[in-house]
DNA sequence: TTCCTGTTGGTTTTT
DNA sequence: CCAACAGGAA
């Protein structure tokens, strides 16, 4: 432990600075001007990153209130939080160390007037934003169909990711999009969220970013404040992040950024590699120091995972090595099917477990969620133990929600979409109708909802049971209200979620997952204890609030590739490594070569969780969308370095290494290929090709008698371009694909 | 207003 | 195949 106050003398060397590897000290001890840590997986980033901190403060460079302390997640966060009060041994409250949108808010709130919002606003999640959009597409008059809500918000989220306020864009930046209205959607989401006194995730860091430009004072003293930076994952930082971070190092220029560009996963979600590669010129005279020495995986699984990567061309090169050799090879297995890649990643495990590996320490990475519930099914008819992390989150499963929404009446009577959300739930008979009426008095009168409520009951507008229901239902929340001035705010919650018959709504509602549900009313009614306020708790919802799970047993984990980022497993099956699967060909499609760096540096990701082994699988035969279809092994497999992968086959598939094919075999689809159905995709300087698979040239006319290898024979009853309705003779009705009938005549 | 049925489309999601 | 949603009937 290192006392905060202690003075170093020359030539003393402090404890923390011991065991750190020449690469890892030198990232600690270069401490002024900026820096960029090359960090590799499993070299050490949170140590050095902790470890820096640690030294700036004890070197008496700094006051913990001067150096800021930036992560994604908050995971990352809390972890750091309590490494550096165990190196430290002082409690590290009310320090500038948080996520991104956490230190964003937090400085908002302060100067919140300064873009027109007050302090008490509050954050939206998505599902707030959707119903906000839907609400604007339909005042404007845009074609919902072909415009959604959800991709609409993206479009917007994307453009706070680039940091451009409406006033930075022009109509045509948008194109076509909604109908060309775009910008003026923007513009007025942006209004609407003024006068509800929110602001989205988006925002937190874009109104920062307003607050900065416009008011050199403010800017001025955060510059001041802040004499050291430090910043995780930099690589996932999108271009408005790195505006903040930019502006508030401008003075002291003591910014240390810790990253990797190969583990750069988040493009589609706005992250900017760019900026990461982009380091030394942004920051002139910056330290650029490889972390390179691994600590996790064995020498196969980093020769492997390093092969694979050295073929992409935009990256800034790190070749990771580790002491420790040997090991075993990466396990390549071919399967006939999805179910058997199941099978065998099943049995394997039970091998693994009978060699007492802990099943917490087995993973089972996918590209996508729909590859999960093979394993779910097969792991289920074992009776082997798992998990899956990342359905919805806690806070974001709708129980949980609209038990916040009513809080959120409660402590901010102004929050028109919260009041939205639970005003019929549960059901008191006010439909669409009603609830157009509120708006509409809303608009008129200019005063939030449940003020426009407030004085509708007092007039004939609204009919008798909808009246009585809402005057039911505001009084209510002014009785609710009242119990927070007196009671706690846990009492009050209770009772609310009581009286409004919320909880005898799922208590009456018979399937499955309602008792699920009424235990997570219980663990969030648990979870506000901890908070002195409402306002408190509600704050911590919207902006940290986790999945606990509660039990955790040794059970295997099931998880996609981009949610294992910075988790690390002995053993690691990697399944679902196909042409069209991972890479994923709708990346391929709408991202071209860049899109197949992102999806190859998935891949990477995937191969270095694991530390002692890893299993890669690719089926020839999936069933996706009900449809089966044929695939090729990705050709990720092709480039894993041969002396450092064993391959085996199952069932059905030669053992020939088709990694070793020809790029042209590797595209060349047999003829049922599904993965090829979309627009082709020249890959530049690849070499690759990706054709259209060839349409059978016969065509089916209605009448026909056909045969399809799954459903039997039948006869044609409408055509739609490539698709056939067809009646088949033992299977009923079916639509398919033309490509997977023959005219019955030729079948056998 | 609610409930049912047919249609449609289905990668990843740190905050 | 199957979940989400829109649009029509009760």
């Amino acid at each position: 432990m290192v006392e905060l106050s202690r003075n170093i003398p020359a030539g003393f060397e402090p404890p923390y600075l011991q065991n750190l590897n020449p690469a890892q000290r030198q990232a600690v001890e270069t401490v002024d001007g900026p820096v960029l840590v090359l960090a590799g997986a499993g070299t050490g980033k949170t140590r050095v990153l902790t470890t820096r901190l640690a030294h700036i403060l004890s070197t008496r460079r700094a006051w913990p209130s001067q150096v800021l302390t930036v992560t994604f997640t908050n995971r990352a966060a809390r972890e750091m939080r309590e490494r550096v009060a165990h190196l430290l041994g002082t409690p590290t409250e009310g320090w500038w160390m948080g996520t991104f949108h956490a230190l964003a808010a937090r400085i908002l709130r302060r100067h919140a007037e300064l873009v027109g919002l007050r302090s008490n606003f509050s954050i939206l999640d998505t599902d707030d934003q959707i119903r906000l959009i839907k609400q604007l597409i339909e005042a404007d008059g845009i074609d919902s169909k072909r415009w959604p809500a959800k991709v609409l918000l993206g479009v917007i989220e994307r453009w706070k990711d680039r940091g451009l306020t409406p006033a930075k864009l022009k109509p045509a930046d948008a194109g076509e999009v909604a109908q060309g209205r775009m910008l003026q959607l923007y513009v007025a989401y942006q209004e609407r969220l003024r006068t509800l006194n929110a602001c989205d995730f988006g925002d937190l860091l874009l109104h920062n970013l307003t607050i900065f430009q416009e008011h050199a004072e403010v800017l001025a003293d955060y510059q001041d404040r802040f004499r050291y930076i430090l910043v995780d994952e930099y690589q996932d930082t999108n271009v408005s992040q790195y505006l903040w971070l930019r502006l508030l190092a401008q003075k002291h220029r003591n910014l240390c950024c810790v990253g990797d560009d190969d583990q750069s996963i988040y493009s589609w979600r706005g992250a900017e590699i760019g900026n990461i590669l982009r380091f030394e010129q942004d920051f002139p005279g910056a330290a650029v120091i490889r972390l390179e020495q691994n600590y996790r995986s064995t020498s196969h699984i980093l020769a492997a995972a390093g092969g694979l990567i050295a073929h992409n061309q935009g990256r800034l090169g790190k070749t990771l090595f580790t002491e420790e050799q040997g090991g075993d090879t990466v396990v390549v297995r071919t399967v006939w099917d999805g179910e058997e890649e199941a099978r065998w990643v099943g049995d394997e495990i039970e091998t693994l477990q009978r060699q007492k590996v802990p099943l917490n320490e087995v993973a089972v990475l996918v590209r996508a969620g729909f590859q999960m519930r093979e394993f779910e099914e097969r792991f289920l008819t074992l009776g082997l133990p798992y998990r899956v992390i990342g359905g919805p989150r806690f806070y974001e499963r709708q129980e949980i929600r609209d038990a916040i929404a009513y809080f959120r009446v409660v402590a901010q009577p102004d929050n028109d979409l919260s009041f939205e959300r639970i005003v019929n739930t549960p059901k008191r008979g006010l439909g669409d109708a009603t609830i157009q009426l509120l708006y509409q008095a809303s608009r008129a009168l200019g005063v939030p909802l449940t003020e426009a409520t407030l004085r509708l009951i007092e007039t004939d507008e609204l009919k008798p049971k909808p009246r009585g229901a809402l005057r039911s239902l505001m009084g209510d929340f002014q009785r609710w209200r009242a119990m927070l001035e007196t009671g706690s705010h846990v009492d009050m919650a209770r009772t609310l979620l009581d009286e409004s018959g919320y909880t005898a709504m799922w208590q009456a509602d018979k399937s499955p997952e309602a008792a699920g549900r009424l235990d997570n009313l219980k663990e969030l009614i648990n979870a506000m204890e901890e908070f002195e306020t409402l306002l408190a708790f509600l704050e911590h919802v919207s902006l940290v609030m986790e999945n606990e799970s509660g039990k955790t047993g040794p059970q295997v984990t099931l998880m996609t590739l981009h949610a294992a980022k910075g988790l690390e497993f002995a053993h690691v099956f990697l399944p679902g490594w196909e042409e069209g699967v991972f890479p994923n060909q709708r990346a391929l499609d709408d991202g071209g070569i860049a899109a197949l760096e992102e999806e190859r540096r998935l891949a990477y990701v995937g191969l270095t969780r694991a530390k002692r082994r890893a299993y890669v699988a690719a089926a020839a035969n999936r069933r996706i969308h009900g449809q089966w279809q044929n695939a090729l092994p990705s050709r990720f497999i092709g480039e894993l370095p041969d002396a450092n992968v064993e391959v085996t086959s199952g069932t059905g598939f030669g053992n020939e290494r088709f990694a070793d094919a020809a790029p042209t075999r590797l595209w060349t689809a047999p003829a049922q290929s599904g993965f090829m159905r979309r627009a082709p995709v020249t890959i530049e300087g690849s070499g690759y090709e990706v054709r259209e698979r060839p349409r059978p040239s016969r065509s089916f006319g209605i009448g026909d008698r056909v045969f399809h290898q799954k459903f039997g024979y039948g006869e044609v009853r409408s055509v739609d371009s490539d698709k056939l309705t067809i009646a088949f003779d033992h299977s009923g009705e079916k639509r398919v694909m033309d490509s997977f009938v023959v005219p019955a005549a030729e079948a056998g």
